[in-house]
RNA sequence: GUCCCCUUCGUCUAGUGGUUAGGACUCAGGAUUUUCAUUCCUGCAACAGGGGUUCGACUCCCCUAGGGGAUGCCA
């Protein structure tokens, strides 16, 4: 049975790289019949953020990444939160305690500081190199030991990392890596305040919650060697692991919270990461997925399909065609994703998520037939579902006023009287489809020896008020022969140059 | 500094020893018998550099360079 699991810590936003995170594992769960797991990784009081987690479930819920197991859905192997499991990491941290793995530290950090300063190594770490000079329970005999604490000295708890060993484990994503034993340091397990740290925690939690697969970012992977080393010492099987490439600004740099402002006024080279960005600028969830999805992986050679659903994407996912190397976050293509989606829904769907914006509006679109004609006539040139209202408002109302660059640029001296013989042609048609009006423009602009630009031009204009949109004449048959003949007429006279 | 990871068009990528190195976004041009913010077509544009291995390297190995990550009682 495979289950993963997304181990985010509430920090107050989502990440977008966070978001590919979690839709990896829930993807790779999915494709194998697996179980998806939310799992609060709050074991940093100084960094609680009010509300973070409703947040990111909200967010996961936006997504439709909703977990199996969780903090709201619950599960046979909570509790979800480790800031409510810290009676687990103390009694693990103490078998480790009794087996010689760890051992209790006095050094503060500010004793840290100071050890690096005389040494005039900035990088020393707490390990075998030093830790014979130090304030702990491997060089302190046990009555010291008990002393201290009796005395409530702060104290960690460390790993105490073998010496001359390699640690190699074998990435889904990266293959081999090993890395030798001096290169770890003796990693603090439990903190001076009693919670664990994340190295600990993880381990622990990943067994008790029989994690098969750990899915995870980059940045973790320099620290896989303390914890399969923790897995030895508990002599835990440790699950698959598989590292994923960052995702960065388009400046090469880690996309960060810092310095930005909006959507709308992004610093040159940098990018918004929190998903609550993308949802407020209108994005779709299922563009998110697509784009982010695609943002590391592929389906591979003969499918060069860009639009996915998620459906799509849990049947075609797997872990070995997730790339090694960090991808850029392009906005441009996010907003063309954006638009695919849009243009490739249901336009009954479009209907009903239009809707709100008109009434917004105070737009009267009169029946659901002809709403339905005019979502289908702009669908496909939205890139924002909340465009509709402007892009389409002339649909609703005439127009009141008349785009001025278009005017200038379009409106001609013969544009009067080529419209009034327009409207004199169509009120003539009994069937006002495309055909007929066609037909009747061109009737219309040869009778003048004129072009045929010269009168759809201002017809465009007069009917909606703006130089661009649809096709003139399936935008015509939409608004129907009287709306038209009203708006020709109106905008022949109140239309100058 | 040290360790680890990575390196194909501007960007996302396909490619697993023999290809005119393919697609997508962007951009430019054209078509839809003069809208463009639709659609279609065309074009611009890449194997980081240097050594090997091989009859033959984008593909395998090594080195260099560049980028990223880690180096916390943060995750």
């Amino acid at each position: 049975m495979t289950r993963t699991r997304f181990a985010p810590s509430p920090t107050g936003f989502v990440h977008i790289g966070g978001l590919r995170t979690a839709l990896y594992n829930y993807l790779f769960a999915k494709k194998h019949g697996g179980t998806f797991i939310l799992r609060i990784e709050d074991t940093d009081r100084t960094r609680f953020v009010e509300g973070a987690t409703e947040n990111l479930i909200s967010a996961l819920n936006w997504a439709g990444l909703v977990p199996d197991e969780g903090p709201e859905t619950g599960g046979d192997f909570g509790p979800y939160f480790q800031s409510e499991r810290t009676d687990l990491y103390k009694k693990y941290a103490q078998e480790l305690l009794d087996n010689g793995h760890a051992y209790i530290a006095f050094d503060t950090p500010e004793e840290m500081d100071e050890k690096r300063k005389s040494t005039g190594n900035p990088h020393l770490k707490y390990d075998a190199s030093i830790r014979n000079e130090m304030r702990n329970s491997l060089n302190l005999d046990n009555a010291q030991v008990q002393e201290l604490i009796d005395a409530e000295t702060p104290h960690v708890i460390r790993l105490k990392i073998p010496e001359d060993r390699t640690f190699t484990f074998k990435d889904i994503i990266r293959g081999e890596v090993s890395f030798k034993s001096e290169q770890v340091d003796d990693q603090v397990l439990i903190k001076s305040d009693g919670f664990p740290t994340y190295h600990l925690a993880n381990v622990v939690d990943d067994h008790l919650m029989e994690i098969t697969h750990v899915i995870r970012g980059e940045e973790w992977l320099s620290s896989v060697p303390k914890h399969i080393y923790l897995y030895e010492c508990f002599g835990w099987q440790a699950p698959e692991m598989a590292h994923l490439p960052l995702i960065l600004n388009p400046d090469k740099s880690k996309m960060s919270k810092r310095d930005i402002q909006s959507l709308d006024d992004l610093p040159q080279g940098k990018v918004d990461p929190d998903v609550a960005s993308y949802v407020k600028k209108g994005f779709e969830p299922e563009t998110i997925i697509n784009y982010i999805a695609l943002l590391g992986w592929n389906p591979g050679e003969g499918d060069e399909r860009q639009i996915f659903t998620k459906e799509e994407l849990v049947n075609e996912f797997s872990l070995e065609r997730v790339n090694k190397a960090a991808a850029i976050f392009d906005l441009r293509k996010l907003e063309w994703v954006n638009g695919e989606h849009i243009t490739q829904r249901d336009t009954a769907e479009l209907v009903e998520q239009v809707k709100p914006q008109l009434a917004e509006k105070g737009l009267d679109y009169g029946s659901e037939e002809y709403l339905f004609k005019v979502v289908d006539l702009l669908k496909s040139r939205m890139l924002f579902v909340d465009q509709f209202a402007v892009l389409g408002e002339y649909f609703f109302k005439d127009p009141e006023h008349y785009d001025e660059k278009t005017v200038k640029k379009r409106w001609k001296d013969d544009s009067v009287k080529l419209i009034l013989e327009f409207v004199d042609e169509i009120v003539k048609l009994d069937v006002f489809d495309k055909e007929s009006i066609e037909k009747a423009l061109h009737v219309v602009t040869e009778r003048n020896e004129a072009g045929t630009g010269r009168l759809i031009h201002p017809v465009r204009l007069a009917v909606s008020g703006m130089g661009v949109g649809p096709g003139l004449y399936d935008m015509l048959v939409v608004l129907g022969k009287e709306t038209v003949t009203r708006r020709l007429k109106a905008g022949a006279t109140a239309i100058t140059r």
